[in-house]
Order: structure tokens, then C-alpha cells, then sequence
DNA sequence: CAAATAGTGTCTATCAGACACTATTAG
DNA sequence: CTAATAGTGTCTGATAGACACTATTTG
């Protein structure tokens, strides 16, 4: 092709968000009921089309956040996700999708926006069993963002930010097992945190109230990369060959 | 805003394409002399807008490959590595690029296409040094694609496919010492391949011409994703801390 | 006291890395 | 023989996981 006397196609642009918070020790994600065709009523992620051909990427997701959920949080940090531009995945035409991912603690209740009839906080397990349908491609979207979550909890101090400013070791360790959906040996994880230098630091007057002894709390180091890196119990299918 | 009542703008969208391969032990990536405004002369990535706007991503990124650098390689895999979508990354207006990766044994040397005037492998270590510049934020494009690669050796059985049908064991090591940038011991190297079940199988007669004795030759097992990982040395940077 | 949670000590199997040593070829 | 590369054995220190044990609280 002559690149000088012709012109490109345009292409719809929009930003899906994967945003993920722990409720209840469980894994949850955000999610809208479309307010309007296609898929209305069904299930979807937050997001929609950028608004001008010069919105930054990140902004638009921002933006769609603030306007479907009333989540007006400047200091959620969006990720770069993936890219799902099959054609034939919107109805509407060609549209390739960015998404986002955000992984935060405690976010609030959200409020229904303009263009969603609800947005509500959603049990992660439930959409990646099937259980929760969901609009488009986006159960693919929110497969991806959960397994980026359960990776970055093994190389990064994510975890920390799960918990409040202050926090215990197993508080910290409910975190990986919500997210990771396993159970951890309270004694060995104790240790292995602790091993890891720089990601959590001893914090206040070490108490806590509850039954049993009282424990120490902490609060996020200054490491966000984490050397040795938190592993994954290994899954059976990934385990050593039965014999060799 | 309303849905309904409105018209999303359209976006020019490229695609950008990042090709490793290896030349005598030494990490190549493929770069164009761009033969248009802007950056006229100046090296690229290979790669370019969408030609029409039903136009499959990878498709694209394929069509660029055979036109810019004239490889019609069907069964090279495209995997997505980011996408590069600040607004001013390109004079011509918003340009969002989707980058590709693909990382292949000896690939032939491209002939120059009609749209570049020439198209041409490179040593990856002087486009991460900065001693060839690139084009747009392409340099930024390439780190980005090297470290993947340098990510998948770990955990997957690419570097097999940087071998001939079968290899020695030595022939491996140079892989990973090519894409890793390291030295590796080659008593450890050797048992720790072996240990990784169904990375590597025998293969055929156990023997291959040079000085010194004769190696055996393996060929790419069954596993694609490797169990146990094959580690990187740690770098000084992300060492344990100086002392406790 | 019992129950519950926090935190420590310790054993074992495994593994990475260092490196001495043997094996097999060419010249 | 020497030089060179292939392959094995073995030691050491670190680590993951299992789990006994101690510590400190509430009721």
C-alpha cells in the first residue's frame, strides 16, 4: 500500500475496567447493568467509548469510572490489561477495547450512574464459574484481570494496600488466600512475610483486640518489589509428573 | 453523556510489530528504514495502520510483516505485548498502536517491501543502549518486548524454538545466555534442563561434529509451560538487602 | 480452667550454585 | 600427549512445607 495517498480507517475505541476490591475476604469486581441495547439489562464492566479522538487512554477509563459508577477516585491506579478487538465482539461494529485493570481495598459502595442502571460489586468467583453472565467478551476480560492479580500478589506488595494502613500478619494473609483462593499455614506464612525484606514494617503499639493473643500490626515497607517473591502453592495439574 | 444521542470518535489505530530472533548468539530485532514523513530514514518498528476497519488485529500485524519486510511467515505467533497510546506519540495526529511480539529461530533476512526503504536486523543491545535511536516511542517498544522474552524463557519452552529440529544441550544454554545477557554454568545448566520434565526429549543419534566429545541431541518435549521455572540469575539490584 | 489466636523452634526434602572429576573426541 | 567440549558426582547453604511447641488473651 501507498501510505502517502490514502487513508487509514478509523476504528471505535473503548476502555473496559477491571476493577477488583476484597469484601468479606472474597475477590469481588465491579460491574454495571447496561442501561442501554446492546445487552440491555445484562451484566457488563464499567467503560464505553473514548469521548474525544485526544483523550488520553488512561483518562477516558477514569472518566467512564466517575460517570457509570460515581467512583470519582483520582489516586486508583488503572493498569494497562489487554487488548480485545476481535471483530464481531460489539454488535455496534469495530470496537477494540482497552482494558484496565485496578485492584484496590475497600472501595466504597458504588452509586448507579448515568448510563448503567446499577452498578454493584459482584463475587469474582461467581462470573469466572459462569454462574454470573456477562456482556460481550467481558468474562474473558475479567478471567485475565483476576489471574494478573494473583500474579502480581507474588512479585509486588499489592497486598498490603488490601489492608487498612495498619494491619496483622493474618489479615495479610487472608488477602492471599481470598485472592488466590487457597489456604495458607498460618506459622509458615508468618514466617515467609517476614523473611521478605522490606515488605511490611512493624507498626504502633502492638495490640489488637479479639479473642485470643493479641498480634502485632504492621504497615507496608518501602519494597514494591518483593525479593524473594510470595509463591503460589502449586496446582496439581502443574505439580510433578506422577513418577519420572 | 448519552449513549444514544452521540457518536463516538474514531481513532487511528496501528499496529507495531516487535520481531526477536537470534543471530549468531546475539538477540536481533527487526527494524524498517522508514520511507515516508515523519521520521523519514530514521529506523522503526515494522508496522502500520489498519487497512480497513473490519481488519483483524493480528491479520494486520501479519499484512505489515509481508509488506514492509517481505516474511510471509504464516506460522509466526503474534502475542500481544502493550499498547502505546499517549496522545503526541505520533505528528500525524492520535495514533494508538498495538504492539505484537513474536520470537523466532532463524528467521531469514528481509528483503526491503514497498513501503520501507529497507528492512534490516539489529543488535537488540545497542537499541536498549540507545546507540541506534528509533522512531515514535519505539525504542520504549522494544524494551518492553525484549523483557517479555526474557520472562517467557523462564516459565515456558520457548528457547527450544529458537534450536534446529533437534540441538544439543549446549546449543540451549547459548539461548538463554544470548537472551538473558548472562554466562551460565554449563554442569548446572545441564542437570537443571534435565530435571525439567518434558522440556527437552533424546533425540536420534547421540552424536554431532566439532572438537571435544560428541553431544547427545534432544529435541522440544511436551511441555510448553515449564515446571520448575528455569531462574534467572538474580541481578545485583533485586538482591537481598546488604545485610538485615 | 478451656478455647482461640499469635508467634517460635526445628526437622526434612529439595534445590541452586560451586566446583572436582571423569569421558570422549580432534589433532 | 594436549586441548576442548560433554557429562557426572558431590558438597554446602538456603528454602518450603510440615508440624510440635510456647505465649497471651477472653470467658
Amino acid at each position: 500500500m501507498s501510505e502517502e495517498h490514502w487513508t487509514p480507517p478509523a476504528v471505535l475505541l473503548a476502555v473496559d475496567l477491571v476493577i477488583l476490591t476484597l469484601r468479606e475476604s472474597r475477590l469481588h469486581v465491579l460491574l454495571i447493568e447496561r442501561g442501554v441495547e446492546p445487552y440491555q439489562g445484562a451484566l457488563a464492566l464499567p467503560g464505553g467509548f473514548l469521548q474525544h479522538a485526544e483523550e488520553d487512554l488512561i483518562a477516558a477509563a477514569h472518566r467512564e469510572l466517575a460517570e457509570e459508577a460515581a467512583m470519582d477516585i483520582e489516586t486508583l491506579h488503572l493498569e494497562h490489561l489487554g487488548v480485545y478487538g476481535d471483530p464481531g465482539r460489539d454488535p455496534r461494529g469495530r470496537v477494540v477495547s482497552i482494558a484496565y485493570l485496578a485492584i484496590a481495598p475497600g472501595l466504597p459502595e458504588p452509586t448507579a450512574g448515568s448510563d448503567a442502571a446499577g452498578a454493584r460489586w459482584h463475587r469474582a468467583d461467581q462470573v469466572l464459574s459462569g454462574e454470573l453472565r456477562l456482556a460481550f467478551d467481558h468474562r474473558r476480560i475479567v478471567e485475565d484481570g483476576v489471574e494478573r492479580a494473583r500474579a502480581k500478589l507474588e512479585h509486588s506488595a499489592l497486598a498490603t494496600a488490601f489492608c487498612g494502613p495498619t494491619f496483622t500478619i493474618t489479615d495479610l494473609q487472608r488477602v492471599y488466600e481470598a485472592v488466590w483462593g487457597v489456604s495458607l499455614d498460618p506459622r509458615n506464612f508468618y514466617r515467609k512475610v517476614q523473611k521478605t525484606s522490606g515488605f511490611i514494617v512493624p507498626a504502633g503499639p502492638e495490640r489488637k483486640a479479639t479473642t485470643g493473643r493479641p498480634a502485632r500490626l504492621f504497615k507496608a515497607g518501602p519494597r514494591k518489589v518483593l525479593y524473594p517473591p510470595m509463591v503460589r502453592p502449586v496446582e496439581p495439574s502443574n505439580a510433578k509428573e506422577p513418577k519420572e
